[in-house]
DNA sequence: GGCTTATATAACCGATAACTTATATGGTGG
DNA sequence: CCACCATATAAGTTATCGGTTATATAAGCC
């Protein structure tokens, strides 16, 4: 399942903001997604699945509960192919990235005269 | 449709690629996605109905042929989105935000040397 | 061990997305 | 006007996804 399919539902991207926030137990993430979309604890408990299996979240057991977390590596991926269009909607971010160099030209610059004194 | 079920499909995902260089045909976009998806033409217009009908994409007539472009809208939007993300695989955005902040610091400072003069 | 609680899995089902083939639309050139 | 392109739409089929209910797993507590 390609990521942006995961992206798709918006159960998962709940899911994901929630998470956001830091970890969660599948029991609070059940307990607010069940309120805001009316869902049943296995349908929340198979997208959970979903975004653990496709990358999204990782797990780690803590007694009975399961405490989630995202994994951004996905949403990387997708970020960086998004950034292919991102010129059209910031026609700035070229001169951003120039006025970045050039800060880093001139930090450069000084940490050099700092030494040579 | 949401902007996260448009881009699930890799047809549309391709499309999207490849108006990203300028418009093209309805014809010029069938051809290469028939070689590289093995689908029908029908299919292809079908996608590009759901990428106008979204939002994605504007046609404009030319002749006989229709010229399809890009539009970021909805892109942005799917950006908007995942940028609450940004911050867990680009740590130094913030680093960065305060860089561009010296800089213009930095530049108003020598104009204003320079008015001096 | 047996009961309860937290969570996951299984099995099934209905909606819908993404194809297909067939056909319509509409501009162009003889 | 007619035949021919380029493109879109219609109708039908199939696979998949997201939900449901029922049940399994496994930790915690008496």
């Amino acid at each position: 399942m390609h990521a942006f399919d995961v992206l798709g539902d918006p159960v998962r991207r709940r899911l994901l903001e929630l998470l956001n926030d830091g970890e969660r137990s599948s029991g609070e993430l059940t307990e607010v997604v069940r309120a805001e979309f009316g869902i049943s604890q296995p349908a929340v408990s198979q997208h959970l699945r979903v975004l653990r299996e496709n990358g999204f979240a990782t797990v780690r057991k803590e007694g009975t509960r399961r405490l989630y977390a995202v994994d951004p590596s996905p949403l990387r991926e997708v970020d960086t192919w998004l950034r292919r269009f991102a010129a059209r909607w910031e026609p700035h971010l070229m001169a951003l990235e120039t006025e970045l160099a050039r800060g880093r030209r001139q930090r450069r610059a000084s940490v050099e005269e700092e030494r040579k004194r």
